[in-house]
DNA sequence: GTCAATTCACATGAAAGAGACCACGGTCTAGTG
DNA sequence: CTAGACCGTGGTCTCTTTCATGTGAATTGACGA
């Protein structure tokens, strides 16, 4: 009975008007033929670059601007232009993009340099080489590359807050030391006053353009959803108002075009599944609803095991919390007693106060809980923290840690 | 009543250790001709 | 004689601990009006 079942729902699936005729469209990863609304920025970044293809270093480049306004794309779009130029006119140009932020590739040192030589063609182990070692087989493969080699770091802050300027102020000298080949940087930032805190020497070399992406403006990320949403969903399964409201959901962030694809996406997912023949606002809705369940879901489930801990000793003392005392935060203090109870319920070896601190901290980063810092005055200084999880979520992320804590 | 000193309960920083992972070079061992 | 196993050394990386220092306002207590 079971399989008939299942034969007909797939059935029903197949022949079930699809809202989608190429979902792609709304995917991270897809790469649309232009970009929109960047065509200064992009002829300031060509023009900065173009010197590359008469072998003449172009400057260093930095890039600001918020998330999802366009940087990446536009990056990727120019170099993957002046790359089918290069070859064709057999120019000696390399162009190396390298995404900082993605753990476990390029978020230390000895990583960045090891990524680097490995576009060059040198296999580097993951670790063990000293990192000057390193250094230097880069150094060596580069130098065999006669020409202009441009070299692309994306979200160059978080590299920056991991490893230090030492990294760039050492990528920065390399030209002096190089004698076929030239190197040119463009640093890709989301943070604006990310070269505040840099060294002086590293500050002005690197940036010797400078380039801000401006966040798109409501009306901007409708045409860029238009756009998109016509390539991806069936002609008229989209209702009035939806790509409008998606819209002002993504200009209230900032202009993240992204998330505003995101969300799209998402709501015809959700419309597809409850055999909707249009996707409507209040699917946006549910989407905007299930982004963040799904966020937070996941962000839990892959916390290490000490994480979990404390954010279940967060969860059970708002739980158990004595009724008179209706208090709607907890302490450093508090979490940190119910926490060390947990630990010896569950087995699992206390840390100090100093660390859970930092949990704590992480925690509030990640947006699972909300940590501020406050003075009780002759009372000392603590954190007041709070869960913001909503609480349809709360049960599912109980029942998430419990498992993997083996309550 | 006013004002500076005190005090609490952590926050925050820096440094250093532990343990996992890995490469490399030297040494040992067993198999082969 | 040689390939492969095995070990010791030295390196990175992440997570922690230890020690030290910082912090902000309620409280205290001296002082003066």
């Amino acid at each position: 009975m079971a399989k008939r079942d299942l034969s007909s729902f797939f059935e029903t699936y197949l022949e079930k008007d699809q809202l989608f005729q190429n979902k792609g469209a709304l995917l991270a990863n897809y790469v649309p033929e232009c970009v929109d609304y960047r065509d200064e920025q992009i002829e300031a970044v060509a023009q900065i670059l173009a010197p590359a293809l008469k072998q003449d270093k172009p400057s260093n480049l930095f890039i600001y601007g918020k998330t999802g306004t366009g940087k990446t794309l536009s990056v990727q779009h120019i170099t993957a232009q002046m790359l089918e130029i290069a070859e064709k006119k057999e120019i000696q140009l390399h162009i190396t993009y390298l995404n900082c932020k993605l753990k476990k590739v390029a978020d230390t040192e000895y990583r960045l340099v090891a990524e680097l030589a490995r576009d060059f063609g040198r296999t580097i182990p993951p670790t063990g080489l000293p990192t000057d070692e390193v250094y230097k087989l880069f150094f060596d493969s580069l130098d065999k590359r006669k020409g202009i080699i441009i070299i692309v770091l994306d979200e160059i802050d978080q590299l920056l807050k991991k490893a230090g300027d030492e990294i760039l102020y050492n990528l920065t000298r390399i030209n002096s030391e190089l004698k076929n080949s030239q190197v040119a940087i463009i640093g890709i930032s989301n943070d604006l006053l990310f070269t505040e805190g840099l060294d002086a020497r590293v500050k002005s070399s690197l940036s010797e353009e400078e380039l801000v992406f401006p966040p798109y403006n409501a009306l901007q990320i409708q045409n860029i959803l238009r756009q998109r949403s016509d390539e991806a969903f069936k002609k008229d399964a989209l209702e009035q108002g939806v790509i409008e409201k998606c819209a002002a959901y993504a200009a209230r962030e900032h202009g993240d075009v992204r998330r505003a694809i995101d969300l799209l996406r998402v709501a015809g997912e959700l419309a597809e599944r409850q055999n909707c023949v249009k996707v409507q606002i209040e699917h946006l809705d549910a989407a905007e609803d299930k982004i963040e369940r799904d966020r937070i879901q996941d962000t839990v489930m892959t916390q290490p095991k000490q994480h979990q801990a404390c954010l279940f000793s967060i969860i059970t003392l708002f739980e158990h919390q004595d009724p008179k005392k209706k208090r709607p935060y907890g302490l450093t203090g508090e979490v940190y007693d119910v926490y060390k109870e947990i630990c010896r319920k569950v087995g699992l070896r206390p840390l100090t106060q100093r660390r859970i601190s930092d949990l704590i901290t992480e925690l509030d980063m990640l947006g699972i809980i909300n940590a501020k810092i406050i003075s009780k005055g002759r009372f000392g200084r603590t954190r007041e923290i709070q869960l913001s999880i909503p609480s349809s979520t709360k049960p599912k992320i109980i029942k998430i840690l419990q498992e993997s804590l083996g309550i």
